[in-house]
DNA sequence: GTGAAAGCGCTAACAT
DNA sequence: ATGTTAGCGCTTTCAC
């Protein structure tokens, strides 16, 4: 391993000097030919500083922890593209973690992450199915923290996204089209994205003067397994929804594969809707009708609070609304067969 | 932040005793009055030993890096879970990492990764469309490594899947159903497991004596957009396959979108099989006929690997074949209709 | 059985 | 303009 000491015994000079030139400190003063005798010594053996020896010193690690409920889907590579675009852009690394791993793997794995000084800040995206106390040791926590997905007042910022508006779209796409039966696939009821899509799509609804009769309404969550349990709640019914809003893609897939379990025609006898678009989606049978949300900006912006946290101590609450949602209309939406 | 001395203070104690205690030496011969004063005092203070400190005076930071192509399927997912699970069961942290986003973030994000004494070694997905210089970084580095999906002689351990042996599988299927004209859709020319799938697929044809013709396989990759190519070259020919395998699940969607927009009907019109089971498979439409790989197992001896060779520097070639490829039958395949 | 002290590689205040 | 030095928090010999 070479080291500061190694470099500055190669140009000829004190360790103090090779960190400031290598560092391109503020107070930089050293002489130009020096500065080329340091970086050449540096080069030609090919220096790295050492991350420990940094973070120790500087007890700063520039590295920032993303931590979601699970990593297998579209949506949290989405966000994780944008957060790690924008912390590289500004020298830092991002740490995935999964909420899933930790809770299995025993009670340590979180302080672990978050207590041992390895991270700078933690961009927490709260999934449909966190439990509070995950939650609480986050925000009961010291460290920098911004909460992406739902709102906590208190000592973390927060980022969301128009929930309520991406859901009003697709149900006013359903509403266009002649629809008057539409059910909802909503999120757990503990989910506040959940509450927030669920507004949005009563919200369509009021104001178009429509019904939203009780069992209309689900909350069994976001999964593709959760929601072909919904679609079948809803399927049961006496008058079946001619259309349903499905609060999440995933859920949507499962939905539709109970559509066709149960031999509905999807978009003749059931016409499907859902939030967030996925590759998935698209080459789904019939290929899904969504709602584009601004996923990768959610996970820039959120990365961008974070880092101006850490830096300069400002706490934002932020909703981004740019770009804005994007119906995507695909072929499993069609006015209704009666 | 709560220190050693701090604990050492409250439990009138020097730092060494308490760092013996809390991390249980072997030689930690201390008495039991004083290592239960230590205990309760570094509870009551709420210590955690400082990551950085350690990772600078051992030279060891018990995190691994898992460096990936895309993060974005299914199949990485179960790697993850199996390296993850073996990692935190011998104490270690992952670093998940994608290839993708290292060469858009400047060539400096590797040797960042890699070179900074951050890592304790690296797990390394080889995907099919690393680009070889990418994989000499690595390859020339001096961290531990155990390279994923290829074998590399020299310093890199190595673990692989029996992919001809599921490529296999998924043809005999075929076969066993009465095809005798059976296309292949597989990864790019300089894929490893491209190869591998290849062979697997090229023997079985040769086993029941079918002929191969050189149009009926395709190397264009494993992504659904490749696969949709591939199902289009295969359906333009003059004598089109009745059967496709598809060497991978994900190139699998596409040819499936493919296959519907050219108006072909599977199974009835072309029987597809794929390599690897994801949920998408089952939701597909039609559900997906698959050689399930054992993933996790995948990824959890691959850490293993890893782990062994930074704590004894033993250096293995391993395949994984328990437990092994597993068929599974959904809808996508059936009988040849001429 | 317990403590003192050196030092991992780096940064930054201070000295020259 | 450049060098000296005191730690950051921890592990680990070595001494008692």
């Amino acid at each position: 391993m070479v080291t500061l000491s190694d470099v500055a015994a190669r140009a000829g000079v004190s360790v103090s000097a090779v960190s400031r030139v290598l560092r391109d400190a503020p107070s930089t003063r050293v002489g130009a030919e020096t500065r080329q005798r340091i970086q050449d010594a540096a080069r030609e053996l090919g220096y790295r500083p050492n991350f420990a020896a940094r973070a120790l010193k500087s007890a700063r690690t520039n590295v920032i922890g993303l931590v979601v409920p699970v990593v297998t889907n579209a949506i949290f590579s989405e966000i994780l593209r944008g957060a790690e675009e924008e912390a590289q852009s500004h020298g830092y690394l991002v740490f995935v973690a999964r909420t899933e791993g930790m809770i299995d793997g025993g009670e340590e794995t979180i302080p672990r992450l978050i207590g041992e000084g390895r991270l700078d800040g933690v961009l927490l995206q709260v999934g449909d199915a966190m439990r509070p106390e995950d939650l609480h040791i986050f925000l009961n926590g010291s460290l920098p923290l911004v909460v992406m997905n739902s709102v906590h007042t208190g000592h973390a910022g927060s980022v969301i996204l128009d929930d309520a508006r991406g859901m009003r779209m697709a149900t006013e796409h359903l509403i266009g089209l002649g629809h008057t039966h539409i059910g909802l696939v909503g999120g757990l009821p503990r989910s506040d994205s959940g509450r927030r899509r669920e507004e949005g799509f009563r919200g369509a609804m009021a104001d178009a003067d429509l019904p939203v009769p009780e069992h209309y309404v689900t909350r069994l969550g976001y999964e593709p397994r959760q929601g072909g349990a919904a679609l079948r709640a809803l399927a049961g019914l006496a008058e079946p929804p001619t259309a349903i809003v499905v609060a999440n893609v995933n859920a949507a897939h499962g939905a539709l594969m109970e559509a066709r379990r149960l031999g509905l025609s999807v978009p003749h006898d059931l016409s499907i809707a859902a939030m967030h678009d996925a590759w998935t989606a698209e080459n789904a049978w019939p290929p899904l009708t969504t709602v584009r949300m601004p996923l990768v900006e959610f996970g820039r912006q959120a990365a961008r609070d974070l880092l101006e946290r850490i830096e300069t101590g400002a706490l934002v609450d932020r909703v981004v609304t740019d770009p804005p949602p994007e119906l995507i209309v695909r072929e499993s939406t069609a006015p209704p067969a009666r």
